[in-house]
DNA sequence: TCCCTATGAATGAAAG
DNA sequence: CTTTCATTCATAGGGA
């Protein structure tokens, strides 16, 4: 049952973290870019298995938390947006005065799913498609999800060129613009497979979940 | 616990994340320490970003967890029964530790006056060089440059309409402002802190354990 | 220690 | 699509 959480579990959990404190000397101010950090493999291994045991965690949480809903789920509370509610106040005020849109959580992470899997801009058929998915996790407009695009993807463009652009003087330009999609990365050593992150609207309605897979 | 302080901050950070396609794993090998990575200071802050998720989904689904079972014995006991508590403060988890960019004296000079000259609209080229400019002064990013000019303006000619506020009348009512005390937090119901999750020491500590040890 | 203000940064939306 | 605006978030620094 839900009593079943091993505190052992925790235990491990915390025997992990004997990090390497320093580090940060010469780089304290943050200018993209230019500098870069060096880790040795025993300290990419450390980062893995604390990530793994959020992998973990969330396994756990949301195995209990779907035992716990469907032991009882009948209650007026709606479990599957525990994010903002936009009708839903605090402290009773401006019920009504959010004007810009948000994305929740989950919202987010399907779109920059979406965003990932390179099919820049999504047709009109596809937008209306996917808003009536997002729908399902929050108030969510076609414009918003057209928007959201739109900016992530100039965003994605400025921030790489900008990335790029930092010992640019002598070489004219190496191959930051290139006419690809921004899909392609310069190089990410830790790309890490974000389909567990889906786990987070698995609990509600996926059955399926993807936590083993963080092949980095 | 009566001045308590909230933070959420959870929201923006489980914005941008990965976006990665997945390519050489790189740690998967055991060539002995030798081997270390080299990363950017974007790569680590993706990287920070990307284990910051993992900490809202965590504490989220705690929290829901919470929720859930708190349910099961009383009924809404809690304020308005709201499912979530907005506000409460939380140890405060420095997830993500963004330095930011400060001014040196001689910079906020140049750019004062750059910004006085009237051009309001730095285009691309001149921020490019104008940075290139300030380097000399000290570390600076184009997007600094950028950003400063936005919020120089933006704060600029907010400031001047404020000045003319005439209608101080108390029905006047131009926007529809939180009621409650000015600097409360706007309405973080959407993150769930981790207050509750530490409060009871529950099962599990996740929150500090990923970024807190690791502060690289 | 706590709260407040100033301000760098993020980002939804709109203009161009 | 690109650039700009508006609003909000988060943090550094100051004061009581």
């Amino acid at each position: 049952m839900m009593g079943e959480w091993r505190q052992q579990q925790q235990q491990q959990i915390i025997n992990q973290n004997l990090q390497n404190p320093e580090e940060d000397d010469g780089v304290g101010n943050g200018n993209g870019g230019l500098f870069v950090k060096v880790m040795t493999d025993e300290q990419m291994e450390q980062l893995r298995q604390q990530i793994a045991v959020y992998t973990t965690i969330c396994d756990q949480l949301v195995d209990l938390h779907k035992q716990l809903s469907a032991q009882q789920d009948l209650t007026g509370m709606r479990l599957g947006n525990f994010y903002c509610d936009p009708f839903m106040a605090s402290g009773g005020h401006k019920i009504t005065s959010r004007q810009r849109w948000t994305p929740s959580p989950v919202q987010l992470q399907i779109l920059e799913q979406i965003f990932e899997e390179g099919n820049g801009t999504p047709c009109k058929q596809k937008i209306k498609e996917l808003t009536m998915e997002l729908t399902q996790h929050g108030q969510i407009s076609e414009t918003n999800v057209y928007n959201w695009f739109q900016n992530r993807r100039a965003r994605s463009k400025r921030k790489q060129s900008m990335t790029a652009q930092n010992n640019a003087e002598s070489e004219a330009e190496p191959e930051v613009e290139s006419p690809r999609d921004e899909k392609t990365k310069p190089e990410d050593i830790l790309s890490f497979d974000n389909s567990a992150l889906r786990a987070e609207n698995m609990y509600l309605q996926s059955p399926e979940l993807g936590f083993g897979n963080f092949d980095w």
